[in-house]
DNA sequence: GCTAGTTATGTTAGCGATAACAGTTTGTTG
DNA sequence: CAACAAACTGTTATCGCTAACATAACTAGC
């Protein structure tokens, strides 16, 4: 920068201005200092920017997992809109838990970040007592809260799981069984929502219910398909909490024979790209998870423009798909 | 730190030294230090710690796209290994564009990364040169070289192409065809493995391929099924450049009542988690990119660490895996 | 032609840490 | 027990940039 400024015949601050505050500088002058930092292949020092005082430009995402691609979407969302805004991500995996969060969220904070992009709402109270006490504002993805001062960007995964349950008993079906994998908050709101759909019906039985703490995968999906019909031989509709082990519970059907949706029908939850193509073509429920990235990131822009977003929480629905598998 | 310094009694190079370099520091003051730096909440600004010379801690990594699973999977390979190492990754999309490749990179270099982990050798002149010239060390992802002084880690899609087109010689197929979307150079590398094979055979057909620039999804696959047999209607089997693409196909087959493998058989590449569980079970090739994530990770490590590293380059192969659909 | 009000540029002093060298203490040796 | 090396701690300067304030150069109005 000392370099420019002196080939320009200015100082460095001018420099600077040229580059962070173009209409601070005359319109010649800003040419000119650009110009000669092109030729000299000037590559601007975000670190020392950040110390003297300038944003980061870091955003801290902290996701559960890299490998399930509902987050990974999610995180392509926020990406596509930070990214032209020349901010970076700070992308933390916590692998569902608390605490691990707590800990990046510790360790993120050495990069001085200029905002929080975190996922659910479910934090440790000390977690929740640091990023109050924080300069820097977060919003939450996913799911909302009721505690003042939040900002969410997400939809209701209780509804999501009511939404499902009451489709299957609209289409006939009075024998619906529930089938989870990786207990998370957002799984178990759904179950919370299949429950209490069945329950209004009347026909909320707990012996068809699978809970698996263990990560979800195809092939854990076709596993708790033999479970849950081991347990329950007479289910009539199995609704499982996320696509991939729907998927799997369908290829197992296949395998089995067991013929989808007349003997047995299948839902699941995200609408994954495959899941229109199975055969059958699956039932499920779309949420929109690229967008809550989008919007969780211009939220979070909005506020670190200091200005005052419309709305503290954002419902951005979910739909249901209705396939062949049911 | 300074906070840290007046209440041990100390100077702030030590407490920076106590943190940094604790086998400077006498154990029972370290300790002393520590404990203070504990009451006080003391967050090390990893900004100021850069500026002034230390490793910046952020690693650059560009990848071509962030919903394609090989991609997500080789960076959960990098995450696992750089995060317990205390380094931070900067991930940069190129959306397959070698010149988004180097904006990104001319960009992501303000952050003074300590080392850059690069998707594939196909890069522009200019960003070659760049590199060269960099003081921070670079692996390159996927793909190898015979550049010198250029560090790979990958496996040969070359062979990977060829691999699955002599399997379904060996078959005993005889008019073999080819599709792939989103022709990167790896899947062009793929492409000639295949070509190769079958000139070997004597059985090339240019007629028997179809290469479409478009991005690969399961919805394309089966579009480019349709294709493909409308253009060579006697193709008994095709290989796909992609898993993506084979299940599109195989999910069409079962639409268009295509007996798989008896009327036609299909391939893949990849290995991805479904390909084993559809019915017809899909063959494929299986690749190691988790693995790749993992060993680019800890080459460029080693780099970091200033040492010389046993091998430039590593091959870590891939696997047939021969199922139903062949 | 002069003042007040703007706009454009410059000066000074850090941001929070570490490198390089300097000084002090401790331990060992003949 | 002096003499010197090794181990520990301190001093000073600096990394590259920007905030805050100071100053200079314009502009408009009377």
């Amino acid at each position: 920068m000392a370099d420019i400024a002196r080939l320009a015949g200015v100082s460095t601050i001018t420099v600077s201005r040229a580059f962070k505050k173009p209409d601070l500088v005359t319109e010649g002058l800003r040419k000119r200092i650009l110009s000669h930092a092109e030729k000299l292949g000037y590559v601007p020092n975000r670190v020392a920017s950040a110390l003297a005082g300038a944003p980061s430009m870091n955003v801290v995402v902290l996701i559960p997992s890299m490998t399930n691609m509902v987050f990974v979407e999610m995180l392509a969302g926020i990406h596509d809109v930070l990214y032209p805004r020349g901010y970076q991500m700070l992308i933390g995996v916590t692998r569902y838990s608390p605490l691990e969060e707590e800990r990046l969220l510790q360790t993120y904070l050495e990069f001085l970040p200029d905002g929080l992009l975190l996922t659910g709402v479910d934090h440790l109270p000390s977690t929740w007592n640091r990023l109050e006490n924080l300069r820097q504002p977060t919003v939450h993805m996913m799911e909302s809260t009721d505690r003042p001062g939040c900002y969410c960007v997400g939809f209701s995964q209780f509804d999501g799981g009511y939404a499902m349950a009451r489709h299957l008993l609209d289409r006939g079906y009075r024998r619906i069984g529930f089938v989870a994998a990786q207990l998370d908050p957002r799984t178990l709101a759904r179950a919370d929502g299949y429950r209490q759909a069945l329950r209004d019906a009347d026909l909320y039985d707990p012996r068809r219910e699978l809970l698996m703490p263990e990560p979800s995968s195809i092939s854990m999906g076709a596993n708790l398909l033999d479970q849950l019909l081991a347990q329950a031989p007479d289910c009539d509709a199995i609704f499982f909490c996320n696509d991939d082990l729907a998927q799997g519970a369908l290829f197992q059907c296949q395998r089995r024979k067991i013929d989808v949706p007349k003997q047995l029908a299948i839902a699941g939850f995200n609408d994954l790209p495959a899941s229109a193509w199975t055969s059958p073509s699956l039932t499920t429920i779309a949420t929109p998870r690229y967008q809550v990235g989008c919007q969780s990131a211009n939220l979070l822009l909005t506020l670190l423009e200091g200005e005052q977003p419309s709305m503290p929480t954002h419902d951005l629905g979910f739909s249901l798909m209705t396939r062949e598998s049911t």
